[in-house]
DNA sequence: AAGGTGAGCGCAAACGATTGCGAAATGAAT
DNA sequence: ATTCATTTCGCAATCGTTTGCGCTCACCTT
C-alpha cells in the first residue's frame, strides 16, 4: 500500500485536485456534499497529507532547530544532565505552541541545515561558535540564544546573569563564615562566556570582601564528573585548608566535588561547603542535597525563551531578557564549625 | 537578503538550473571550469541548499523521528533521566549515520505526522499505543520500538528481556540473605508492558525460592520521585519487616526508595537494601551508589536499535533483538547482617 | 429571453531541487 | 568536406501541496 495523494483522491472522485484540497482543510468553498465524499474516500485510503510538499508551498515547516554545542557529538555532552533538561523543557514550550523540535548541532547547521527550509528558526544552547559569523549574508532565521546577552551581539538572547548569581553563591559562603573560598570552573575561551562571567562573580564577592585573590583556590574542570572529581582532588592537595568550593561547572562538577571532599576524609558541609551551579532535577536528592544557583529553566526560562521566539517568527524583534535565576539553599553548604 | 535559490545562481552565471544542481554536486559532466564558475557565485553569495525542495524530489528527508509515550507532554516525564539519556544515546547515533533526530510524540504521529514526507522513519520509546493500530493500512515507514518483543507482533523492537533482568536482581538479594522482599513497580497495563514484566520476573525468583507470594510486599508507583517516596514509604509502613526492596520503575524511584528508608529510620544496605532499574549515569554518584540493572544503552543498546533501523532504511526487514543488561552492583545493596 | 448574480469548482502557476534524455558544440578521423 | 565520437549543457517532467483567478452553470430578475 504505497503513499495515496491529492492526485489520487481527486481521481477517485472525480474533482480537481484543488477541490480535493480545500475539501479536506474544509473550505467554504466547496459544497457540502462534495466535502463529505471527498473525505470519505480520503479516510477510507488513509491519506496523510505530505508535510514536506506543504511545507515547501507554504515555506514554513513548523520545526524549530535545537543546536547543540559542537562538542555534542558524544557522549559526554549528552550526559550533562542540564543539557538533556533544556532539550526537555524546550520540546514541552515548543509543542504546547505547535512546533516540534529537531535535534542538531553546530556542524551540521554549517554544512547544510542553515536556510534549509527544514526549520523555522533556532535555538542555540549557549554562543557556541559565534552565531553572527554564521548569520553573515544569510537570511534572517529567527534565533535564540540561552546564554548571556554580550555587548554588540547582533542576536537575541535569554538567560540568567552568571556573574550576579556566582557572586550571590560565593557570599552566601562568606555569610556562613567561610575565608577560603575555592572554585571549580570551566576552561573559559570564547566558546565558554558562561564559565568566564561566573569566575567574575566569584572574583567579585571576594573582592567585596576584602579577600586576597589566591592561585591555588582556582581549578578548572570540563563538564562531567570525572573532570571534576580530579580537579576537586587537586584543589584540596593543593590548598588542604579550603572550607568551601564554589563548582561553577555545573551540578555533576559539584557532586563529584562533593564525592572527592568526602573521600578525603572531610565532611560536607561542615568542613568543606560546596555550592553548585544548574540545580538539576536530582540535585534535590542527593545524599547531602545540593546548595545550588537554579537558572530557572523549567518553567520560567523555557516559557520566555520560546516566546522570544515565537515573537521572532511574526517579525518582531525581541530584547534579549534576563532570566532572575536564583540561589536554592540545601544541606550541602553549613555555617563553619568554631 | 532574502533566500538565494538554484534559478538565481543560474540567471547569475548564464547557465540553466540543472547545470547549476550538477555544478554543486560535484557532477563529472560539467567542466572544470564551469563548475568553478558558478561555485565561486554560490559561495558569493552564501547559498544554501532548500532541503525540504530536495527531499520531496528524492523521497528522502534524513530525518528520523524519536517518538516518546504521549505522557511525555509534561514536564514529568521529560524529568525522567532515562527517557533523556535515551534521547541522546539515540541522536548520537543517528547523527553518526548521517541522521537527525526530529522529536515528536505519539499524539503529534497520529495527527500529522506519520507518512508525512518529513521524515524517514520512527524510533519508538516503548509500546504506547500499539503501533501497529497506526499502521493499519498505512505505507509501511521503518520503525523500531525500544521495549520487549511481545508475541504476534507485526514490528521490530530492540530491548532488554525485563523479567530475566529483574529476576536476576531479585535472586541477587536472595543471595544476600535477604527474606523479606518488597517491590515498587509501575502500574501495568497494556501501556506499561515493561512494569508488568519486572513484576513477574520479581515473582519468578520469589517461587524459585519458595516464598511465598505477600501482597503487603507490592506496591505501586509512577516514574516520579515524589510518587516513588510515597510509595516506598507506604511499603515500609505496611510491611515495617521489609529488608530489601526492588524498584522495578527507575533509578529515580530507587532513590527516592532510599530517601524513605533513611528517613524511616533505617539503614542502607544494612537495615534496607535497595536495588533500582535503568543505570543512570548518576546512579554511581549517589551519596549511596546505587545496585541496578543496567539496560546497556550507551552506547550498545543505541547502536543496535539505530543498525536496525538503518536494515530498514535499505529495504531489509530485521528481527527484533534482545539486549543483555545486567546487573551492576554497588553499594545500595549489603548482606543481611547477622 | 436576455442579462445579472454568486456559489461551486478547476486551471495552472508557484515552491526549489533532481535527472533522463536529447540537442548542440567541439574536435578528430576519414 | 563529411561523418562520427565525445563532451557539455539545457529542456522539461517530477515530487505533492496550496491558492489566485477565472470558468461554468443554475437560478433570479426584468
Amino acid at each position: 500500500m504505497s503513499k495515496i495523494t491529492l492526485a489520487d483522491i481527486a481521481k477517485l472522485t472525480n474533482v480537481s485536485v484543488s477541490t480535493v484540497s480545500r475539501a479536506l482543510h474544509d473550505n467554504p468553498q466547496i459544497s457540502a456534499e462534495v466535502k463529505k465524499r471527498i473525505q470519505a474516500v480520503a479516510n477510507e485510503h488513509h491519506y496523510h497529507i505530505h508535510l514536506g510538499a506543504r511545507n515547501l508551498r507554504l515555506r514554513r515547516s513548523n520545526v524549530i532547530g535545537l543546536v547543540l554545542p559542537i562538542e555534542a557529538d558524544d557522549f559526554l555532552t549528552f550526559a550533562n544532565p542540564f543539557v538533556l533538561e533544556f532539550i526537555g523543557a524546550i520540546g514541552v514550550e515548543l509543542r504546547k505552541n505547535g512546533l516540534n523540535l529537531m535535534l542538531t548541532h553546530e556542524r551540521v547547521i554549517n554544512q547544510q541545515l542553515w536556510d534549509s527550509g527544514l526549520v523555522d528558526g533556532y535555538i542555540q544552547l549557549g554562543h557556541g561558535v559565534q552565531p553572527h559569523k554564521l548569520k553573515e549574508g544569510v537570511a534572517d532565521l529567527p534565533l535564540v540564544v540561552w546564554g548571556a546577552h554580550l555587548p554588540n551581539q547582533p542576536y537575541c538572547t535569554v538567560g540568567v546573569n552568571n556573574r550576579c548569581l556566582a557572586r550571590q553563591a560565593v557570599e552566601h559562603l562568606l555569610k556562613l563564615g567561610r575565608k577560603v573560598i575555592g572554585i571549580v570552573v570551566g576552561n573559559f575561551g570564547e566558546q565558554n562566556t558562561e564559565s568566564y562571567f561566573r569566575y567574575c562573580g566569584y572574583l567579585d564577592a571576594l573582592k567585596q570582601a576584602n579577600i586576597p585573590y589566591d592561585p591555588r583556590l582556582v581549578v578548572f574542570t570540563d563538564f562531567d564528573s570525572r573532570s571534576g572529581y580530579e580537579a576537586a582532588q587537586h584543589l584540596l592537595q593543593q590548598a588542604p585548608d579550603v572550607d568551601a568550593i564554589f563548582a561553577a561547572n555545573g551540578d555533576i562538577v559539584a557532586l563529584a566535588t562533593i564525592n572527592a571532599v568526602l573521600h578525603s576524609g572531610r565532611a560536607v558541609p561542615y568542613d568543606v561547603s560546596v555550592v553548585g551551579f544548574d540545580n538539576i532535577d536530582l540535585a534535590v536528592h542527593f545524599g547531602i542535597p545540593l546548595t545550588t544557583v537554579s537558572q530557572e529553566l523549567k518553567p520560567t526560562g523555557a516559557q520566555i525563551l520560546v516566546e522570544a521566539l515565537l515573537k521572532q517568527l511574526i517579525g518582531e524583534k525581541p530584547q534579549s531578557i534576563t532570566i532572575d535565576g536564583k540561589l536554592v539553599i540545601r544541606k550541602s553548604c553549613g555555617a563553619l564549625p568554631s
